[in-house]
DNA sequence: CTGTAGGCAATTAGCCGACAA
DNA sequence: TTGTCGGCTAATTGCCTACAG
């Protein structure tokens, strides 16, 4: 059996050699979202940095890097490490004058993710077992694999056989034998197989990914195993860059430099870094930005299961909303929610979520755990008596907001909205169980998940803790008896009422404060400053 | 069984073929409304912003967009999304010259409602519950759908079973193993149906709809139970637009730019995006333009509930009438509504409402008022103890009101003639009690409002404030003494009576006035300008 | 020794009635 | 009436050993 392939051979030119979207999207995963061409994005340094894997970089030298620089995408290469077979992008972006920003299009998206649907369907993914992986082992491919992704089998010889060829994301064709037989009948990959797995190095727990194209073509993809969750030491640097992903130190500095002279710049994008993207289309950040986040907001975040073989919607609540890093970030809002899940186990390392990524969660009515409206029969009555009870529907809140052309766009007042919701949440949710999230025939696979921050690392608490926080917005106990009112902050800047003044409630940290959705008595007029500082913030990220 | 579906195989421009408007209806829901096709509406730009998801268009650059633009509907595509089968229309609408406009037909309307109640009575919907959604489950069929939707089962076998075949808005075909067993017997789809979750995605919480066609073929539609402020996870920003609505920025620009120039356009409307209708039949804005609009009338607004399996009716009371953005969209009439909930927690975030989508309540004496119900006695009492109860029956406003072409369009200054009526009508309110708004045996479901604007959007309170003011109207509490009587408003510009002006009780804001019905001692003729500015309203809103 | 074969059994998918809400 | 659970059966496939080249 031939070598087909070493990357040795091939000329160094073809690093650079896009490959075909659909098998680099399948690679890539459900998640990966590249913004399509022309496109207008957000670009975020903070995020280049930490999806470098390069959280100390020092951009005190830039001067005043905004933190969130709207740019137009210029250009896209899908790109396969030519050692690894992993997929990346580079993205080419101009960042936009401030007048250039209101023209803002979002053409081209759907056709994107047309594609990305396409590959959905007309691909699969398998991790390696043991025996997959095994020396001189083969394959045991998937049923469905073999008969929605493979050529058609000849079901009436005995045994029935034949022999596919795949194409990698180089290009190499590659030859296996597919056989199907053994007791029960089962599909399986013999000759060839063994010296594939050798020329990629592949051992359990990678996996493959198999795709009919749409000229018919087969080919083949990988994603190599990522010891994934946990600070950042596991990664031993497969794929050739400072760190494990895309850009070094001096790209991404180089890159937030030239942003913010206004000049084109590239970004290396590596889709399964496990890193939220750090471009991120203009419209999903603006849109995320309009809602009125708040502490006790319910919502649900999309995971991709380890093996990629899924993706999941984990529950959580937001604890709080305050800026990761004002220090260095100020008025970021780059992972500017702090959440805490419904299985906590799971995404223990998931502190801080970006916005724009979170979905807010319906909640499923329930009847029977109204305070005075217990069981149906109660209910019908009421209902033909008062139409709306209080067992009502809860209105759907944050999510389908129409965008009031001139609403804040990052205004974090509290206020009543966020609270019907929340009590009405925690009658009954729609909760993804585990039994949701059993996964093809593997077991259920650890979750990778967006965010590896440190445990440590967000800021100190306020004196007016999470807990407590929670604990009276969602009025599960007592509402508590601090003393101190809650305090607003809106990015990182803390926001008082006039009495919070007087009484110089002050706790010596800004960007410790937390948002509080339920001061007592506050209502909106209370918070005259916070229209201004909403509409002052709203500008910026309009015009930046 | 074979996997029947795989979109792959669809032709790209399947992507415009229409599907069934029956089929549509039923997806889209029962708040749904298009305009019957040649009839006359008003486009609002302004709207149409808000349902793209986009309220950062800046139509500055395009000169003088009227806030309302009559049209006539040209062609209506009703189609679906091509990944998430959720359903869109596409309405061409051709601008009206101001002598058209009075040619106003309301042809084919009724005939829609027609289309409308067919539906309602041949489909069912059902929000998947966990097990329904669960990997490796069924999905359990409520009685009444498998009674009146299903083909008939035969009840003599045992157990009795049958394979349906369900169409979904691709014309894709599925077969689902129809079973009737257990104990107690209950309906059941069982084979299929987990590689038709699978396949669409489904979770617990969206909801499917079935359909038996006039044709007697048996449709499936779904309605994803998504919030989607932003393209996160999956589906993210799948419908093709920005955010998860319709049209980008560009169309919308593009559209209001030709609208504006009399060229005939097309507007995408994704009637599950739980913004308001953009493209509002004009015999509807009409009628509803015709009532004298005054803080204090009560008024009722359907909802839909989360689940879409019902409509409520909620009551509340105009709270004030002034233009919602009268800097970018002046003498807009578009959520110039805005309003006090009786149950304030559920529609928290309904602050302005568009006059055309309420209803003025009219009393009819109660029964069987909910003994426990203590918010609606209160307001009994307060309205009774107050003569001018405002929640006086009004003529049904939008619906059916006979057009008078000189009734004054939008004047809302307060006078006596509302009032009169209120006192005998204090006794109860016509209430729609749910016991008429049931449907199918559905839980009751969380309502999808129209309305998420943010509550800090209003501008700074004047120092009569809303609760004040109202308080003040509805007597809840004591008068209040402020010293400064009531301002009025009219499109955002305040109405002084002498007396005001002569006192210059300023607040330095225009658009923040207030507006109250109750000033001691108004009437009409306090207020001779507002006849004059209404009728140049009326004359912008008819032949513009 | 390498690699392909069948067989067994662990695991998952998924259908069922029971039961309770 | 119907959502969910545990039990059961069927289907899938990981892994073992045999044995052929």
């Amino acid at each position: 059996m031939i070598n087909v392939m070493h990357s040795m051979d091939r000329p160094l030119n073809q690093l650079e050699k896009s490959l075909d979207p659909q098998l680099w999207h399948a690679c890539a995963g459900g998640m990966a979202q590249i913004p399509p061409l022309n496109s207008q994005v957000y670009y975020f340094p903070q995020g280049h940095a930490e999806h470098s894997n390069n959280s100390n970089i020092n951009f005190n030298k830039l001067p005043q890097i905004s933190p969130i620089i709207p740019c137009k995408v210029s250009s896209i290469k899908y790109l396969a490490d030519s050692e690894t077979d992993e997929v990346y992008a580079k993205i080419r972006l101009v960042p936009l004058r401030p007048n250039e920003c209101d023209s803002d299009d979002e053409n081209g998206f759907s056709g994107l993710d047309k594609t990305g649907d396409k590959e959905k369907s007309n691909s699969f993914a398998k991790t390696l077992t043991q025996s997959d992986a095994n020396n001189g082992g083969g394959f045991s491919v998937p049923r469905y694999c073999a008969e929605t992704i493979f050529p058609r089998l000849d079901y009436s010889a005995d045994p029935p056989v034949q022999t596919i060829l795949v194409r990698d994301v180089h290009g190499e064709v590659w030859k296996f034998r597919h056989i199907y037989r053994g007791t029960p009948r089962r599909h399986l990959l013999t000759t060839g197989w063994s010296n594939f797995v050798n020329s990629k190095k592949l051992v359990a727990g990678d996996s493959i990914v198999f795709l009919r194209a749409e000229n018919g073509d087969l080919c083949i993809g990988l994603r190599r195993a990522k010891l994934g969750i946990g600070p950042s030491g596991y990664f031993s640097g497969l794929s050739g860059g400072s760190g494990k992903n895309g850009d070094c130190f001096e790209s991404v500095v180089e890159a937030a430099s030239l942003a913010v002279s206004g000049q084109a710049f590239e970004a290396v994008y590596y889709p399964r870094a496990s890193a939220p993207e750090f471009v991120v289309r203009a419209s999903a950040v603006r849109a995320a930005m309009r809602v009125r986040w708040c502490s006790g907001i319910r919502f649900k975040m999309a995971f991709e299961t380890e093996d990629s073989s899924r993706i999941s919607w984990f529950m959580g609540t937001i604890s709080s909303v305050q800026v990761d890093d004002p220090i260095r970030w100020p008025n970021s809002p780059w992972r500017i929610l702090e959440v805490l899940w419904d299985e906590p186990d799971l995404l223990q390392n998931v502190k801080r979520v970006n916005p724009w990524l979170v979905e807010l969660v319906s909640n499923i009515p329930t009847i029977h755990l109204s305070p005075f409206a217990p069981p149906r029969k109660r209910q019908r009555q009421q209902y033909s008596d008062f139409p709306v009870g209080p067992q009502l529907p809860m209105p759907t809140l944050i999510s389908n907001n129409p965008l009031s052309p001139s609403s804040p766009l990052c205004c974090f007042p509290s206020d009543n909205t966020v609270f019907s919701g929340v009590q009405g949440a925690r009658h009954a949710e729609l909760v993804l169980s585990s039994s949701n999230l059993r996964f093809n025939n593997l077991p259920t696979g650890l979750l990778r998940p967006f965010d590896f921050k440190p445990l440590g690392y967000a800021g100190p608490l306020p004196q007016i803790g999470i807990s407590n926080l929670f604990e009276s917005c969602s009025n599960l106990k007592k509402v508590n008896n601090e003393s101190k009112a809650p305090v607003f902050v809106l990015f990182g800047q803390p926001i008082l009422t006039e009495k919070q003044i007087s009484e110089s409630c002050s706790d010596g940290s800004g960007s410790a404060v937390i948002q509080n959705c339920f001061p007592e008595g506050s209502s909106d007029e209370e918070f005259p400053r916070c229209g201004d500082r909403c509409k002052g913030l709203e500008n910026e990220l309009r015009t930046v």
